[in-house]
DNA sequence: AACTAGGGCAACCGCGTTTAA
DNA sequence: CTTAAACGCGGTTGCCCTAGT
């Protein structure tokens, strides 16, 4: 049957989203929650689709997403994932809290499979071309433990001399909560106020239907959220504890501007670990985004035989 | 400086599944 | 039980930005 079902309203409107709609979206969810998505344009006062008005919440403006680089541990797990599942990229979005599905297909798309076809160098196959869509031959999912071989010594043992996914030795990801509706790294800013996510992210994490991966990854440990001033605390996603000077590098404001010698400390810090990454969690509002920083690339061998194979 | 090609990413499309009447 | 609407997912498209020429 005519499948526009969401969409025979006449007059609803298409493309990119604007400032606008994003803040009437916004507005709705965080006032009322989402269940049922159809009605939602109406309510919300949008000429839209309850379609695509689920893409945009799900994929660019929930407040619990994870946006900036994937980390090299994401990486692998996403590869490893892949390799059991294949395409199902909700699936295995659902290991990577705070990830969309959308966004690994594309990352997939464009960075992996680059990866895993590269190394094509003096490897068996010598497979022709092979027309443009891969076809994968050799594991369940695609490429053959070759492959994967090849792609895990990249990312865990050479000292990516100038590894696309490493252009600096402590590469520091971006994502604050401002930034999220700014427009993110385009470094556009056009213009977008982040007030109103500001204020959305004021709720309870409750509000925002954190699956069960979120809430089991995410919880920040007991150990930061007493005795401490800021409100907002770098979390590690796996294990250890964080440093005092680790700790002073969030002002008071909350804000995320970071003196230099401060970002040295926490990365500094960070490279004597070995721990994937970290994260900001607001002690009463829960995650938020904020600065994740990831290992240097010299200790991410030990780091990644350490990590552990499911999250 | 102007043009072009390629990459990244947000959004849409269409199909299969689930839910509700 | 049947059917239609809504939802969720994976594939695909197209816009925009950037690097290269």
């Amino acid at each position: 049957m005519g499948h526009h079902s969401c969409c025979n309203q006449q007059k609803v409107k298409r493309g990119l989203w604007s400032p606008e709609e994003d803040e009437k979206l916004i507005r709705y969810i965080t006032t009322h929650g989402y269940g049922c998505w159809s009605e939602v344009p109406e309510k919300a006062g949008l000429q839209r689709c309850g379609k695509s008005c689920r893409l945009r919440w799900i994929n660019y403006l929930r407040p619990d997403i994870r946006r900036g680089r994937f980390t090299p541990e994401e990486e692998k797990l996403i590869i490893s994932l892949h390799g059991a599942v294949g395409n199902r990229w909700a699936h295995i979005a659902s290991h990577l809290p705070g990830r969309t599905d959308n966004e690994i297909k594309n990352y997939w798309n464009s960075w992996i499979k680059k990866k895993i076809r590269k190394p094509s160098t003096p490897s068996s196959t010598t497979a022709a071309p092979r027309t443009t869509t891969d076809h994968h031959q050799h594991s369940p999912f695609g490429y053959s433990t070759n492959q994967l071989d090849l792609l895990n010594q990249d990312l865990a043992t050479k000292p990516p001399v100038q590894d696309t996914l490493f252009s600096s030795p402590n590469h520091l990801f971006m994502f604050d909560t401002g930034s999220v509706l700014d427009g993110i790294n385009n470094g556009d800013g056009n213009g977008r106020t982040s007030g109103l996510f500001q204020e959305s992210a004021g709720l309870s994490s409750e509000t925002w239907h954190l699956n069960h991966q979120q809430i089991q990854a995410l919880p920040p440990p007991a150990s930061f959220t007493t005795g401490m001033d800021s409100n907002y605390l770098p979390v590690p996603l796996i294990g250890n504890t964080v440093p005092m000077e680790a700790q002073s590098c969030i002002n008071e404001e909350g804000e995320m501007a970071m003196e230099c010698l401060q970002k040295q400390a926490l990365t500094d810090w960070v490279e004597s670990q070995q721990c994937p990454g970290f994260l900001f969690w607001d002690q009463d509002e829960g995650p938020l985004g904020g600065e994740e920083i990831g290992p240097t690339s010299s200790n991410l061998g030990a780091m990644l035989s350490s990590y552990p194979s499911s999250l």
